[in-house]
DNA sequence: TGTACATCAGTGAACGCGCGTTCACTGATGTAC
DNA sequence: TGTACATCAGTGAACGCGCGTTCACTGATGTAC
């Protein structure tokens, strides 16, 4: 049957959330469309009215989940206060536990390969963040490699000691440097 | 048939040593049990004559893959010659373009989640390289993740002169870090 | 040293399963008159 | 405003395919005597 054109746009915007939490959790390929699905509420024979195929699914989930983030640092990013802050969220065992909700570059870096729509959603989102970032270009994008390596060691490394060792001693010398 | 035991050893070091470079360069999901065999030579049968699963595969061509990679910092770290010329090596194009043979922690950090076996394989290698390292603990964790971070986020753009931008900037400050 | 036989890496067909995707069908919505 | 009908998101069964794994079988090797 046919459906309100809101329900619609609603149904829509839940898939590309479930599936950027999953995605993020558990990488592309372990999850599947009918999950995300299952999530959303809906079967997954569904999926199809809402997008081409599921790498057109990743590349909308991968834009969305660095859109909340890219919002994020940019509100963080004015003060000195405000980025301390920021580094201390983002480089906390919070965080490195949150893979679901956290950040889609740490997540989901090492997913990415050949696929084209993907990627580019990709890298738009890394660019806007440097530029979020502010300040001194370089230094920004030194600062997000440390955050976003230090986040992907920690996560794999199965010592909670060492994993909490690697945030802190990134975060203790990102926090020097950002000196007034 | 049976084998000569030199020659069945060798097809064991021939199946790591495929499976580390395919799975470094299109990840474990991706790569199938038939497709390390065929090119190690064999047949897909006779996989399980050399491990129990892939789950054990996935372990031992982790270890594999990160002992080249220990060696090769041990051998680099004496010097602060060695540790440029090495920093140049592992942030060079020619590495983020190298993923089969490259680093082993960028390209799988990513990968690994709930395979107990590979993630503590992962673990002693990454605390190796640590140590290989040499100098201050809390210098070569930060350097380590800013490489990590770097080689990974160049491999995840679609934009060359960005990627190198970043391999670029990461490289002059760990270089300017290492005074003598 | 020779002989008889157990071992076991390797082959290739087969199994069972889960995946992405397709499809015939449904029926409330939104539109045309 | 009321009526007739085309639209299209959603359902759930089905398709085709490729995967990890198993299995009966092979036959040169290595061992026991």
């Amino acid at each position: 049957m046919r459906y309100p054109e809101k329900e619609t746009a609603e149904k829509h915007a839940r898939i590309v959330e479930e599936a950027s939490q999953l995605f993020r959790e558990r990488g592309f390929d372990d999850v599947t469309v009918a999950e995300v699905m299952k999530k959303a509420g809906l079967t997954h024979g569904a999926f199809y009215s809402h997008f081409a195929s599921k790498e057109a699914l990743m590349a909308a989930a991968v834009a969305h989940a660095m859109k909340a983030s890219v919002r994020d640092v940019k509100k963080s990013a004015a003060t000195a206060q405000g980025r301390r802050a920021y580094l201390g969220r983002y480089l906390s065992t919070k965080h490195k536990d949150s893979l679901a909700t956290g950040c889609a570059m740490a997540a989901l870096s090492g997913e990415i390969r050949n696929e084209p729509e993907v990627k580019s959603a990709f890298t738009a989102k890394v660019k806007e963040t440097i530029e979020a970032m502010g300040g001194d270009r370089g230094e920004a994008l030194v600062a997000l490699a440390a955050m976003v390596g230090a986040i992907s060691l920690a996560r794999a490394v199965d010592d909670e000691a060492f994993s909490r060792e690697i945030l802190r001693e990134v975060r203790k010398k990102l926090e020097a440097e950002d000196v007034v």
